[in-house]
DNA sequence: AGACCTGTGTTTTTT
DNA sequence: ACACAGGTCT
């Protein structure tokens, strides 16, 4: 492929990245400044000037992440083979099988937990797996109890020849280390390209230095960061140019997500972080409307409140819709464009329950393919009177990916439709849902919706506790720069909370938010009549 | 073994 | 509020 095909639509710091030379490379992408673009033409660059696709190896942390470089890499390039585009744990277990061949298996989360029940004698199994874990990853040390269990349970393991998700990284670790496998991988791959550098733990630090290898491309955004409860630490991005001195920087530093007031707004509060690499991200886009900072006075007002202003906008789509191809300029809205982004899956869950009262479909995000099937099976079993015929197409709606697989197939009872959908696969995304999206602000990272509202902006919930007070300021950053063309930031004065009803007061980052970005909107309390009568 | 009381914590999550 | 582990009593 020719250059100056990989260079088209470009920015100029985008084709730095791009074409920067055999060195180590940080790029520091802030939030939608084209980040996977740049991955994705960085592989062509190398490809186009004599890399061979199996010399390189791009590594993501999830399996999201993964697919959509993949495709985009399809799309762009056409299939590449030998080309490795995985996470940490696939490209570890890639290892393992070149060595061990397939006679192992990974333990599920469930045979881990029968393991440990077997070698513990008390305390909470899920508790002892997250320690166990949590010495693996070399985030915390052993004391002599939890050394004894960790050798039962990794005899048991031996016994059963399985691997937990951690030992495939540190499998891994020990296989590139030994010397006669030097050449096989150490020779072999000349480039590694990391995405979200800046989410790194001590251990997955150690796969990558195994390798000693200096052509790394470590793309990510120490702002973003927002793993360190799980061992992410931001220090091994602003330590990049320490560890490798000839490293270049690049920083991508044009938005082209969100309108300007939202990039303005959400960089006036993540400039009040200390621990910082000092960056200016630009929108290319013109300001938009002003960013609505709402107080309510309690936790029902904002659902109400939240449900209230989307239906304001789907109100808009029925009418536009009657004109077809107006809709988008119209700004015509689905209900997947809207999303509400929460600290805690707690509130999640509570307000999938009084959302859903007001009429409005909801899709809960990141719920598991079986608590989605849970879900469809108490469908069944709660309309089993509705005819067979009704219900399906009800559940097509619900579920609108089951449309594509019911393309060659069409279930004739619901026993066949269960058996059905296991068999097809338990690729969760498949049955996506069409509805409001519902999620926790960590799960937002690395999407975008037209429509942002953030609630419970209120002290003790963002921030979560004091300490750590600028990784919760990255969080509310990440869940800010999620709205493209609206962002609703709300908060009660009064809610319920652990069974308690209490005052609260607004976060202190809604004050450390520019003011010039802003509306103000305050809903008073409602009258004591209604209070008293309590209407709902 | 099963009933019942009591203390405790209670974010965020991938593989 | 609520789940869950662990102890105690029957």
């Amino acid at each position: 492929m020719n250059i100056e095909r990989i260079l088209e639509g470009l920015n100029e710091s985008q084709r730095l990245a791009v074409r920067a030379p055999d060195c180590p490379v940080l790029v520091v992408a802030g939030p939608g400044t084209g980040k996977t673009l740049t991955i994705v033409r960085r592989i062509a660059y190398l490809l186009a000037k004599g890399a061979r696709p199996e010399e390189i190896v791009a590594i993501t942390f999830t399996n999201r992440a993964a697919s959509e470089l993949k495709e985009r890499i399809r799309i762009f390039h056409g299939d590449l083979k030998g080309l490795f585009a995985g996470t940490f744990h696939l490209f570890g277990l890639r290892i393992i099988k070149d060595t061990w061949g397939d006679e192992f298996s990974i333990l599920s989360r469930e045979e881990q937990l029968e393991v440990i029940k077997g070698v513990s004698g008390s305390g909470r199994p899920s508790s002892i797996i997250e320690r166990i874990s949590r010495i693996k990853n070399l985030l915390d040390e052993p004391d002599d109890r939890i050394k004894k269990i960790m050798e039962d349970y990794q005899e048991a393991l031996q016994k059963k020849r399985a691997l937990d998700f951690d030992d495939i990284i540190i499998r891994a670790i020990d296989l590139l280390k030994d010397p006669s496998n030097q050449n096989r991988y150490r020779k072999t791959i000349k480039y590694i390209i990391v995405d979200e550098y800046q989410d790194i733990n001590p251990l997955q630090y150690r796969l990558l230095k195994a390798f000693s290898i200096e052509r790394i491309f470590a793309v990510g955004d120490p702002d973003q960061s927002i793993y360190s409860f799980r061992g992410a630490n931001v220090k091994n991005f602003l330590d990049f140019e320490k560890e490798y001195p000839q490293a270049i920087r690049i920083v991508l530093d044009k938005n082209y997500r969100s309108q300007a007031f939202i990039v303005k707004a959400s960089e006036s509060l993540i400039e009040k972080n200390k621990e910082r690499i000092p960056k200016k991200i630009v929108s290319i886009k013109k300001e938009g409307p002003p960013l609505r900072l709402v107080s309510v006075p309690d936790d029902r007002a904002e659902i109400e409140f939240i449900a209230h202003e989307i239906e304001k906008r789907l109100g808009g789509m029925s009418h536009y819709s009657l004109m077809r191809g107006l809709q988008a300029e119209r700004g015509g809205y689905s209900l997947s464009d809207f999303a509400v982004l929460l600290r805690t899956n707690n509130q999640v869950f509570a307000l999938e329950t009084e959302l859903k009262k007001t009429g409005i479909p909801c899709y809960v995000m990141g719920r598991v393919f079986s608590e989605t099937l849970k879900e469809i099976l108490s469908y069944i079993q709660e309309n089993k009177d509705k005819p067979w015929e009704l219900l399906l197409q009800e559940l097509r709606e619900r579920y609108r990916a089951l449309n594509s697989l019911f393309d060659n197939y069409m279930p004739s009872s619901s026993d066949d439709l269960i058996t059905w959908l296991k068999l097809t696969g338990p690729e969760e995304d498949r049955l996506e849902a069409e509805g409001v999206r519902l999620l926790t602000m960590h799960m937002s990272k690395g999407l975008e919706f037209r429509v942002v509202f953030i609630a419970g902006l209120e002290q003790g919930i963002i921030p979560l506790e004091a300490e750590d007070i600028e990784e919760e300021r990255r969080l509310l950053y990440v869940a800010m720069t999620r709205a493209k063309e609206e962002l609703f930031l709300i908060h009660a004065r009064k809610r319920s909370l652990y069974g308690k009803t209490g005052a609260q007061k607004a976060s202190l980052f809604l004050s450390e938010i520019n003011n010039q970005c802003i509306e103000d909107i305050f809903i008073p309390d409602r009258p004591l009549k209604e209070k008293q009568m309590g209407l709902f």
